[in-house]
DNA sequence: GCAGCATATGCCGGAACGGACATACCGGAA
DNA sequence: TTCCGGTATGTCCGTTCCGGCATATGCTGC
């Protein structure tokens, strides 16, 4: 998993300005991280927009506080899967998703 | 793993129209599996237009033949993370897969 | 200061997912 | 028929992902 040295860099303090694609990234590597990181963002505003905790939402998916934070943080370790699942559990419908994913980032 | 009830009705000769929300599922839930539907007929309907064989895409995915049959049928043991890789993989790119996400099953 | 809440980070065992392979099924051409 | 390219189905085993927990960091009000 290339996405593993993009956290690292990270870790150490360089925080990629907006995404990494001067990594060895295919383009669609990259697209794909952009995806990922969309839908995290749209996770974390809809659970401010409810004002839940990130314990309450871990709860409604039926996950854990730490998995919430990981998602919102776009963590490697996290799927799409688990973000879907857990945006549809935050009220999203498909529609939004889809306005999520076609969006261009920002 | 719910779905798996539903893999099992349908190998039973069963096949539920459209969609399983008649199961003891969530509406989020079939809401899910109506979005890997969405992904799975798109990734078929895209690697015929290429007239790509499934082993041929599997090639582009870095994946195996049998992996992309069960995709294109949506089999439970595929995640999203997987589809979206592969309609990547074969040429869709995030507004595409926007719409297929965004758009009410047919 | 520090107490209390929310969020972030690290780690571990177990479950889910992945590629690979073998094999079965299903047309169509010879 | 038999053969053959394409597709489906089943299993295996290594990797990835998940939930849970412990702990760290951050903030606000006291």
């Amino acid at each position: 998993m290339k996405a593993e040295k993009r956290k690292k860099l990270e870790a150490a303090g360089w925080h990629v300005g907006g995404a990494a694609e001067f990594l060895a990234l295919t383009p669609d590597e990259a697209e794909f991280v952009e995806i990922k990181l969309a839908l995290a963002r749209r996770l974390r505003a809809l659970r401010e927009q409810r004002h839940w905790t990130q314990a309450e939402l871990a709860k409604h998916v039926g996950s854990s506080q730490s998995r919430v934070a990981k998602m919102e943080a776009a963590d490697p370790t996290v799927s799409v899967d688990l973000l879907v699942r857990s945006l549809l559990a935050a009220g999203a419908n498909r529609r939004d998703l889809g306005r999520v994913v076609g969006a261009k980032t920002r």
